[in-house]
Order: structure tokens, then C-alpha cells, then sequence
RNA sequence: GGCCCGUUCGUCUAUCGGUUAGGACACCAGGUUUUCAACCUGGGAAGAGGGGUUCGACUCCCCUACGGGCUGCCA
């Protein structure tokens, strides 16, 4: 079986389009298949390939690969062509001279007199001894008795009365093939046997049947799926905020939990929420697609980010974190910084939601001394806070530096002033880090060590 | 306008004629706690409306409302 994902250059990678893209990739890698890319971009006003390499970007970032090179579809004109041609030798297509300005008073009489505007060409049945030398377009001679009808995996069996579909433009007069006529043709030299794409292509599908039917070609399995609106149920657009998948990444959601939100919204298998790619390959299957457009829920997605930044290993969280560094144009990470990270993520990556929540956690490590502290760490450390330091440290200094010991060493200093353990882990947080919201203090003593730790103090105390 | 699709807690969803309509996120209350987070316990919260079919409808059919899509020599 092969999958495809064929995007249009004409801008971002949508988020929609990468769910798309997504549920592709899972039906195809969990079944043995293959998943294609083809760049649909046939429309040479609108194309650049400033989108198609946004587009690229966004799918590596997902982590979803494709088989061989990614195609496009306007070097296939050719062959398009041809087909066309071929069509219109089996008569299953005819040429139309028909202008664009008879077309449009065509439709202008229609709209007034409140019949169909579908165009009804007079081409259709015309003696090719009567065709003018002049341009023309290659249309489908579509079948006007009875009902076309479309199998959808997801919608049903969804019928359309051919009376309703017109004759569509195959090749325009300038011989560059229509959408229409390219997908079908594409897809079917591709060997693609299942089509999963928005519901936006729904109608299409029934046009395109028709030339699958015209060429003799075997029709594949159509899965229309509901597209994603925005927090208020509308269309999602830019006015909802971010719709391009590289946005998603700037703000710093980790790619396994953007897979598995992603891959929940608008497909369910029974109550499970949190699931790795292993298991979403496996289950994944186009009846648990739902037919309902779904909406955004970023805390939800937040939810099941930090999930997934906490289940994931130390090793594969860094390059992560480096790259969401770039995408959202801050500064790299310095080689004692990477190294002071990675000795941190045990403590930091379980409290995070996303990875800017992460860093900022993990400020301590990636703070040097000396320590400016913030507002409020400031207020924390005074006159006697400082002195409570001064007595702590030469205790440390001897003290072997493991978790039990450094809780007891500093439990007996809070001890002997009547404190308690509160009370003297908000000067020592302060002086580790420099702020108020930190990890546990004996976490960033162990993941400081000693040295730096009564360095430190050492900086604060009075 | 015509055709097509959709409609279960705020959100994502389970249910495939018989359930006190379940779960997750979010929210609220309480607990735990060295801050934040996490975690634990409890709570409120849904079948768009109206007709049918049936012993019995969230589930099947029809109508209405609302939302979306298509209706291009755009994709």
C-alpha cells in the first residue's frame, strides 16, 4: 500500500496539512507501506520554493520521512498532457472553444434566470469537421445520467448525481494540465492506493473518479478527513494565531508530543491519550477517524508536550532543545552550558511543559557565577538569610556530597535556628539560582557539585 | 442559490439499539510539599431542536437550525 502527502508551495507548512501529512505517514509506516511527497505545484503564480523548503523544514521537524525524493508535480506536465490527449482519443474528453467571456455570460444568464451555473459546454457533441482554428481546453465528457459515487474510509458512501458535476477542464488552452487532471494522474502512476487528504477534497474526489473511470484506471481508497478549526470552531486562520507547524515548534512544543496530540485530534483508539509512535503506528487506522472538524486546545497540547519532554531521553532532548533554540532565534548554547544541561535534564525535564518552561527551569545551570539575582530572590536574601548561609557553608565544605547527607546538614543548620526547612530553602535558592522558582535546592546542589555550590554561597553569604 | 459533509461535558473523545452516557485536558475544592511543577482525593460539566421507527434510542430515518466544504482555464 502507498500513502502521499501532496502539499501546495504556496506559503507555511499548515497545521492542518501536517496532521495530514501525519496520518499518512502513520497508515503507510504501520502497515509496511510506502509515504510519498509530492509538491503540487502547478500553479507557477503562486508557488515558490521558499514554501516548499517551510515545507520540507516543518515535515523533518515532525519527524515524518518520505520514500524516495519528493516530486513535483509541474515537472510532470508532460506526461499530463498526454493523458489528456489519450482521453481525447477514446473520446472520454472533447476540445472546448468556448471563451472565457462566453463562459461568463453563460453563467451571468444562469444566476439570472435561477437555473445551474454548472457550464454546460455546446462543444461537448460538436463535429470536429466545425472546430475553429483557435485555442481551446481539453474537457472531461463526464457522464450526465446517473450518480457518481465515492467509498470514503472516513464519510461513508457519499453519492453525487452527475447532473451536479460539469465537465471539467483537464488541459487549460495554454496545454498546461488542471489540478484536477494532475492528482489523478499522479497518484495513480505513483501506485498510490490510499488517498488521506482534508474533507476540503471531498466534491473533488467525485471529479476525480470520473477520469479515473475515463482512463480505465482502478480507483483507490479515498479517506476524507475533517479539517482543524480554531479555539472558536471557525475555519482556523491566522487571525486564531499560530497555523504554521514551524510556529508550533518556535514555541517550543516538543515534536513526539506534537506527533501524539496531532495524531489524537480527530482520531481516538478507545480512551488511550498518550501513546509513543511504536504504539500510534500500530493502532492508527482510518476507522478511528471521526467525522467532526476538531479545534485547537494548546492546553491540552501543553499537557501532553510536557509529557512526552519528561518521558524522553537526555540524549535526544538536547539536539531538541538546540533546535528549538534556532527556530526561535535564541542565542546557542555555549559547550559548559550543554554540559551543565545535560547533568541538569533529570531534574528539569519532569516539571516542564515545553521547552522554553525547560530552559527557564533549568536557568541555574545555565546561569554563571557571579549570580545577578532577580527581584525577588534579592528580597529573600537578607541580613539574616546571609548569615544563615555563612554558617552553612564550612559544613558543607567536609560534607560527602549526596542527597541524605546534604538534606541533614542543611535540616540541623534550619534546626538550630528554629527554622524550618522552608525558611532557609528560599535564601538557599536564591543564592543557587538567583531566582525564586527553581528545581529542589539539593537537586541543583548535587547537579552543581560542591565546588560551585560553595562558590555560590560563598558569592551571597554575609 | 445548488450539491455534499458535519453536530456527545468548555475542549479532544468513548459508545457501534438496552451504560448511573466512560476517559483525558481544562476548571473548582481539599491533601501532600523547600518554591514552581508534579502527584493524590473529591466535585461540577454533554447527546443542537422537533418529529418518527422500535418494547427500548446518543446510536436508525425525516425536517429545522447552526457550522464547514465544493460550485474556477486555484490547489
Amino acid at each position: 500500500m502507498v500513502t502521499r502527502f501532496a502539499p501546495s508551495p504556496t506559503g507555511y507548512l499548515h497545521i492542518g496539512g501536517a496532521r495530514t501529512a501525519l496520518f499518512n505517514w502513520l497508515y503507510a509506516r504501520g502497515r509496511g507501506g510506502k509515504f510519498l511527497l509530492r509538491i503540487e505545484d502547478t500553479d507557477r503564480e503562486r508557488s515558490t520554493p521558499e514554501a516548499t523548503a517551510a515545507i520540507l523544514r516543518g515535515l523533518a521537524w515532525l519527524g515524518l520521512d518520505w520514500d524516495g525524493e519528493a516530486v513535483s508535480q509541474f515537472a510532470g506536465r508532460a506526461r499530463h498532457a498526454e493523458v489528456a490527449r489519450q482521453m481525447l482519443a477514446s473520446g472520454t474528453a472533447y476540445k472546448c472553444f468556448a471563451t472565457q467571456d462566453e463562459i461568463e455570460a453563460f453563467r451571468a444568464a444562469a444566476r439570472a434566470a435561477g437555473t445551474s451555473t454548472l457550464f454546460q459546454s455546446p462543444w461537448r457533441d460538436a463535429d470536429p469537421a466545425s472546430h475553429p482554428d483557435a485555442p481551446y481546453v481539453i474537457r472531461l465528457r463526464a457522464p450526465r445520467e446517473g450518480a457518481t459515487v465515492i467509498e470514503d474510509a472516513v464519510q461513508g458512501t457519499v453519492t453525487f448525481r452527475n447532473d451536479q458535476l460539469d465537465d471539467m477542464v483537464c488541459l487549460r488552452s495554454d496545454a498546461t494540465p488542471t489540478y484536477m487532471l494532475a492528482v489523478v494522474v499522479d497518484d495513480h502512476d505513483m501506485g498510490v492506493t490510499h488517498i488521506i487528504r482534508g474533507d476540503d477534497h471531498l466534491t473533488n474526489a467525485a471529479r476525480q473518479v470520473q477520469v479515473y473511470q475515463a482512463m480505465g484506471w482502478p480507483v483507490p481508497v479515498f479517506a476524507h478527513i475533517p479539517l482543524i478549526h480554531g479555539p472558536d470552531g471557525k475555519k482556523l486562520s491566522k487571525r486564531h494565531g499560530a497555523v504554521g507547524l514551524e510556529e508550533y515548534q518556535a514555541m517550543g512544543f516538543c515534536a513526539a508530543g506534537m506527533r501524539n496530540y496531532l495524531t489524537r485530534l480527530g482520531w481516538s483508539h478507545g480512551d488511550d491519550e498518550l501513546f509513543d509512535d511504536a504504539q500510534a503506528r500500530e493502532w492508527f487506522d482510518l476507522s478511528g477517524i471521526g467525522r467532526a472538524p476538531a479545534r485547537l486546545d494548546f492546553k491540552k497540547l501543553e499537557n501532553v508536550s510536557g509529557y512526552h519532554i519528561a518521558k524522553a531521553a537526555d540524549a535526544e532532548l538536547l539536539p531538541e532543545i538546540e533546535a528549538y533554540l534556532e527556530a526561535a532565534g535564541r542565542p546557542a548554547l555555549r559547550e559548559a552550558q550543554r554540559e551543565g544541561l545535560m547533568r541538569a535534564l533529570p531534574c528539569t525535564k519532569e516539571r516542564a511543559k515545553t521547552i522554553p518552561e525547560l530552559l527557564d527551569k533549568a536557568h541555574f545551570v545555565l546561569a554563571a557565577r557571579p549570580l545577578v539575582p532577580d527581584q525577588k530572590a534579592a528580597a529573600g536574601l537578607d541580613l539574616v538569610s546571609r548569615g544563615i548561609l555563612a554558617e552553612l557553608t564550612p559544613q558543607l565544605q567536609n560534607a560527602s556530597w549526596v542527597r541524605d547527607e546534604l538534606e541533614a546538614i542543611v535540616a540541623a543548620v534550619a534546626e538550630a535556628h528554629g527554622l524550618g526547612l522552608g525558611k532557609i530553602a528560599g535564601p538557599l535558592r536564591a543564592a543557587l539560582a538567583g531566582r525564586t522558582v527553581t528545581p529542589s535546592v539539593f537537586d541543583m546542589m548535587l547537579v552543581l557539585g560542591r565546588e560551585e555550590t560553595l562558590a555560590r554561597l560563598g558569592d551571597q553569604a554575609a
